[in-house]
DNA sequence: CTATTTTCATAACTTTGTGTTATATTAACT
DNA sequence: AGTTAATATAACACAAAGTTATGAAAATAG
């Protein structure tokens, strides 16, 4: 015998709303459609669900019986229909998202932290990787959004592309430093340390190289070349080691005074921090809600970045 | 949004089976069916359920978190089958009888236990009555099932009888009375010993008054009057009284040896145990089964009673 | 890479169930 | 007994799900 669980929860219904006509309203239906759907439920069924000639409709033992199982799928019902509630408005689900390691590491981190902190039940699935990478990762759908510098008139067909930061990049070094206390800083003063890069692959470590270039250094010694934001970190504060880094990441950490930015304008790379995603595969809500968080909190910090770099750093 | 509660089962059957075209199969329906029911849910939802150009179809997050609950649904589903199955079937439910308190305690019960260990999700709800009261109650609607002697003409028109067993009285006494090991018994040797008699009410009292009229006895000292066989074991056992019973009562005890018959033959009563109900009510299947059970158990018990009747009691 | 197989989607139509309003029936109540 | 409240029935509209036949596209094999 095939039920319809719709029919279970009506038993329900009826029952704990003490009438059919009471029943039918909690269902938001009309009486007589649910007064049908009983008499066929029992005709199907071959037996009474409720006691004939009872006008306060009175259930029958099968009934309650039925009745206990319409409740749980009522229950189950009801979380189900949340579940997408939830989901369709980006509070639940999962958003997958992959960039560079200095970004992600130095400026990201601390955003997706507070975005779980917002929104606990959307489950961030991140990755790292350069721009090729992503680029391929967005095409076969292994992620969803992609963070990353990217020269804006190099954005591969495929892929939507929105910026978020301007690139700028400083000269970095421990607050420890020697050089770290002087208002002014010479070339001759930087030649002299050695220097932190990042992997020879990374957008980053070209800039450094051009960097450099720009100031007139074309010959410098790495003496550690190492991914993460945390090993970068690590070395420079054992070390009098240099490095480039974007300014975000530098000021993101300015409340940690891990790291300190040195007085040299260095040339801004041609690439832009931004967020990249699939142009035509649509984006689940949990993803465009943190895309929408991450561009919120990128308006932010760039306001303050230019409040602070005004009197900061290269403007020195 | 609403969800219909079929297609979250239909979530967790596509996923479970592993396709859509499985899935289908699983639930009995056509493929296209299956598809576009599919689709349309999307649609409603506004959220793929399965991602799109994966030929087999692979669910989606919000899917399987929907299909979760379906399954919940689908086990409360078969939940609802199995227990209007084994309702209809007869082998759930509850079945409310009630009889004479001598029958019901020296006969029935014995074969409830029986019922009960063959059926033990039939709730079995006992109680006590004569005629009168049970036919009312079988009006009212309050039992199901009475076990009485009954007039067979004299049955209410709204009643239906069936007689399960012919009515023949007893004189009983202890295993230990000094008649019981007579194998003649005379008038003037009853004559001398107390009688228990059935509450005055009782159709069994006035058996007691016309078995003994029929041999002879009219005036017969009263020692204890009681409504519960229990009490009339007990008292029986601690006293050289006599009484009156159903053979049937006696035939039951006889591998307790907690009484015995004396081979006095008395008037049959014009009464037949039988089983009375309502004439127009539809019989619950619980009911209807434990009816049947009872008329084979009796059909059992009549034919071992007239076997072993030949060489026993009244026949001497 | 093309051909074949699998798997799913779509079309067209039928059937079933549910929704509606209007109205009849009947239990419960004063 | 007459009134009221609750449920059942009738008649019709419509949405959804069932069907078979067929088309499209992904996966697989040669």
């Amino acid at each position: 015998m095939k039920i319809d669980p719709n029919h279970l929860q009506m038993l329900a219904a009826i029952i704990d709303a003490g009438g059919l006509g009471e029943g039918a309203l909690a269902l938001n239906k009309s009486q007589p459609s649910v007064s049908r759907s009983v008499a066929m439920l029992e005709q199907r069924l071959g037996s009474r669900l409720f006691e004939k000639g009872k006008r306060p409709l009175r259930p029958t033992e099968l009934c309650k019986t039925l009745a206990d199982q319409g409740r749980i799928i009522a229950a189950a019902n009801v979380a189900a229909e949340t579940a997408v509630a939830l989901y369709s408005g980006g509070k639940a689900g999962t958003a997958r998202v992959a960039g560079t390691p200095i970004f992600m590491d130095g400026v990201i981190a601390s955003m997706m932290a507070s975005f779980q902190n917002a929104f606990p039940d959307v489950a961030i699935h991140q990755s790292y990787g350069y721009f090729d990478e992503l680029s391929e990762q967005l095409a076969l759908g292994s992620i969803d959004l992609a963070i990353c510098p990217v020269r804006p008139n190099e954005v591969p067909a495929h892929l939507n592309f929105r910026p978020i930061l301007r690139g700028r990049n400083v000269l970095a070094c421990a607050p420890s430093h020697p050089l770290a206390r002087r208002s002014a800083v010479k070339l001759e003063d930087i030649a002299a340390y050695p220097w932190i890069a990042p992997p020879a692959g990374s957008p980053l470590y070209a800039d450094l190289k051009a960097a450099l270039a720009s100031i007139g250094i074309s010959d410098f010694r790495v003496s550690f070349t190492g991914g993460s934001l945390a090993s970068i970190f690590s070395v420079m504060a054992g070390s009098d080691s240099l490095t480039v880094l974007p300014y975000s990441v530098v000021f993101m950490q300015r409340a940690a005074k891990t790291i300190t930015a040195l007085p040299v304008r260095l040339e801004h790379p041609e690439r832009e921090l931004g967020l990249l995603w699939h142009i035509d595969r649509p984006m689940r809500p949990a993803v465009r809600r943190f895309q929408r968080f991450l561009e919120a909190e990128f308006k932010g910090l760039a306001r303050r970045i230019d409040e602070r770099g005004r009197e900061d750093v290269w403007r020195r």
